[in-house]
DNA sequence: GTTAGTGCAAACCTTTTGCAGCTCT
DNA sequence: AGAGCTGCAAAAGGTTTGCACTAAC
C-alpha cells in the first residue's frame, strides 16, 4: 500500500519515493528495531541485492532532513555508528544495558518538562533531542552480582 | 600542584599519571570548553610537540573508564567526532545552536527526575546519562526569521 | 627491574564524494 | 527531456592496533 504522510513529506521538494527508499523506509519502519546503516543494508539487500551501501547512507541523511527518522548514538555501545527509528509522535529516551546491548525506551513527562524549560529559560527554541541512558538491566544486574562474588570474594559491606 | 582525587582515581589498577597525561587532563579540565580529541590534540603538542595523537586517543579511553571525564556527541553539529569534558558532580544536559554551535548547559531537576524514575521503573541501574537538545539559539532564530523573510517574502502568518 | 606508557606507521571502520549511466514524471 | 537517483570506485574523517623503545613506580 503506498505510504499515506510519508510522501508528502519526501515530495516537499523534488524529493522522490523510489522503490529502494521504500524498501529501506519498510525496514526502518516495520522492524521496531534499531538499525544501524550497515545491517539495514544486510537487510535491504535481501530484498534487492543490487541496492548499494551507498543508498543507504543517502537515503538515511534525506529521511533525516525530511524528520522521518531520528538518528541514536545508542551510548556507542557497539562501535561507532549511528542508529535509526521511525519518528514518533512522542519524544521518548532510550535506556541500554551496557552488558547485554537491551534497550528500552523511557515516555515520561520529565522528558517534556525538561524541553519546556530549556525553551522558557534558555531562550532556544528546540528542533530535537536525544536522551540515551545508560546502565545495567535488572537481568545483568544480578549477573553482574554474581560476577563479582566469584572474581573477588567480595566481604560483606558493613551497612 | 598534583592532582588530588584524580591520583586516587587512576591509581585504582596501575594507571600511572603521565606527564601527557597530566597535560591533557588539565586542558580538559581547564578550559572548560568541550574539546574533541584532534583540537585537544592540537593545544596538548603547543605544551609538549612531541606528544602524539594516538596517546590523546588512548588517554581519553582511559579517562572514560576512570569515570573522570565524560564523552559527549553534542548532535554531531561538526561532524562525527567525540566531545570531551571532566565530569561534574551534577548532571546536565547539553544544548546546542544548530547553527552557530553555541552550547549551552542545563541542569534542571526533571534529569534526576528521569534518572530515579528509570530505576524505579525499569529497573535499571543507571551508570551514564547523555541528555542533547537541537535548536535555534535566541540569536539564530532571530537570524533565521530574517533570512526567511529575505528569502521567500514570507506572508504575514494569520493569527 | 618490572610493568605500563609512548611514538610511529599502518590498519580499520564508518561515512562521504565524484561521476557516468539509469529512471521516474 | 530533465531533474533526481543509483551503483561503483575511490577517498575522507575519526579512531584503533602492532610493535619496538622509553619512562614511571
Amino acid at each position: 500500500m503506498p505510504p499515506t504522510g510519508i510522501q508528502d513529506s519526501l515530495r516537499g521538494r523534488g524529493v522522490r519515493l523510489t522503490r529502494q527508499r521504500r524498501i529501506l523506509l519498510d525496514l526502518i519502519d516495520g522492524s521496531g528495531l534499531h538499525l544501524d546503516a550497515e545491517s539495514l543494508y544486510q537487510l535491504a539487500k535481501e530484498k534487492d541485492p543490487k541496492l548499494n551501501r551507498v543508498t543507504v547512507y543517502r537515503s538515511l541523511k534525506l529521511f533525516k532532513e525530511g524528520g522521518l527518522v531520528d538518528e541514536l548514538d545508542l551510548m556507542h555501545h557497539s562501535g561507532d555508528q549511528h542508529y535509526y527509528e521511525t519518528r514518533l509522535k512522542q519524544e521518548h529516551a532510550h535506556v541500554i544495558c551496557l552488558r547485554c546491548g537491551r534497550i528500552e525506551e523511557y515516555f515520561g513527562e520529565p522528558l517534556r518538562e525538561m524541553r519546556r524549560q530549556v525553551e522558557l529559560d534558555l531562550g532556544f527554541e528546540v528542533q530535537l533531542t536525544r536522551t540515551e541512558i545508560g546502565g545495567y538491566c535488572p537481568h545483568c544486574k544480578a549477573l553482574r552480582a554474581q560476577e563479582t562474588k566469584v572474581g573477588q570474594a567480595v566481604p560483606p559491606a558493613a551497612n
